[in-house]
DNA sequence: GAACTCCTTCAAGTGCACTTGAAGTCAAGG
DNA sequence: CCTTGACTTCAAGTGCACTTGAAGGAGTTC
């Protein structure tokens, strides 16, 4: 093992685009552990772990909760970093999860376009309120867009 | 008005579907707020309060946060309850964000069938891991925002 | 050896949308 | 009058994925 393959913090920070506190997170959680420590007690990390924070930012883009990254990481033998197969059976059924995401959307779309001139927001019969998948589309917290739209919110007038 | 209109915390929360607590918290927001309190404190709300609960509700499942709702409420004319011409405005808009929001999932799918059987999770190439587009998902549930991680500073993988 | 930057730990804070708990009040039935 | 259940307030807790801050150590450059 080379020392021109061990990196610091910093460096795999900048190099897979995440904040230094998230390393230290991410280690905290058991996700992405240094391969060893300096005399001065520094991390020092293989460029393998940038392979693992890029499955890990991969799949939380997925939509998945490190929870379950954790569980999916744990699973692959002698927790190794994810090889090309581990990813392939992996992120297929990912995109099982994709898709539902995309076809709730879909459905509160349509539910929308219903109720665009309606207005009844019945709570009897609206059907954008009363939503006929249980899923709901937020947990605690959730959002789903970000930015600063709060001004177009309300159409023009 | 009647007295037959005036309902108490707990039958609003039983016809509308939230926890009490829920309507509690969205008068300390300045959303949803009793008609008059009883001699004995307790809030009574109008069945008026019911619609704007419905269109609260709509809106989050739509999207929105409750500081967007507030600002969309706010701005109809005496803070009135949304009518139905006010919720054809308002609804019209919010299909562009969902439009949106449904865009991006599919171009994350997109990305991720491109990447299966592939498994290069490159910094530098993977599409997955280099989102196209600003926003991302994460959390559970799903979430959908996050500062960019401006990830283009890396070698090789 | 001083200056400077990067690193260390640990605790606490953030944002959102609520929920829970404690301690007390009100209204109706028996 | 007593009990019961729905209500009141206010403070604090929850979950997730981090971020921030304090206080100090390590490593490099002049």
């Amino acid at each position: 093992m080379d020392a021109r393959d061990l990196l610091t913090i910093g460096q795999i920070a900048a190099r897979a685009g995440v904040a230094t506190s998230t390393l230290r997170y991410y280690e905290d959680e058991g996700l992405v552990l240094p391969a060893l420590r300096t005399d001065g007690n520094r991390r020092l990390y293989h460029r393998e772990a940038l392979r693992r924070i890029a499955f890990i930012r991969s799949a939380q883009r997925v939509g998945l909760g490190l929870a379950e990254i954790r569980a999916a990481l744990a699973q692959l033998p002698d927790g190794r970093t994810p090889t090309v197969a581990d990813w392939s059976r992996l992120s297929a059924t990912w995109r099982n999860r994709l898709d539902a995401q995309i076809r709730l959307l879909e459905s509160i779309r349509d539910d929308l376009d219903g109720c665009i001139g309606c207005g009844c927001l019945s709570l009897d019969r609206c059907r954008l309120y009363n939503p006929h998948d249980a899923a709901a589309v937020r947990g605690s917290g959730a959002r789903y867009l970000e930015g600063d739209t709060s001004a177009d919110v309300l159409g023009t007038d």
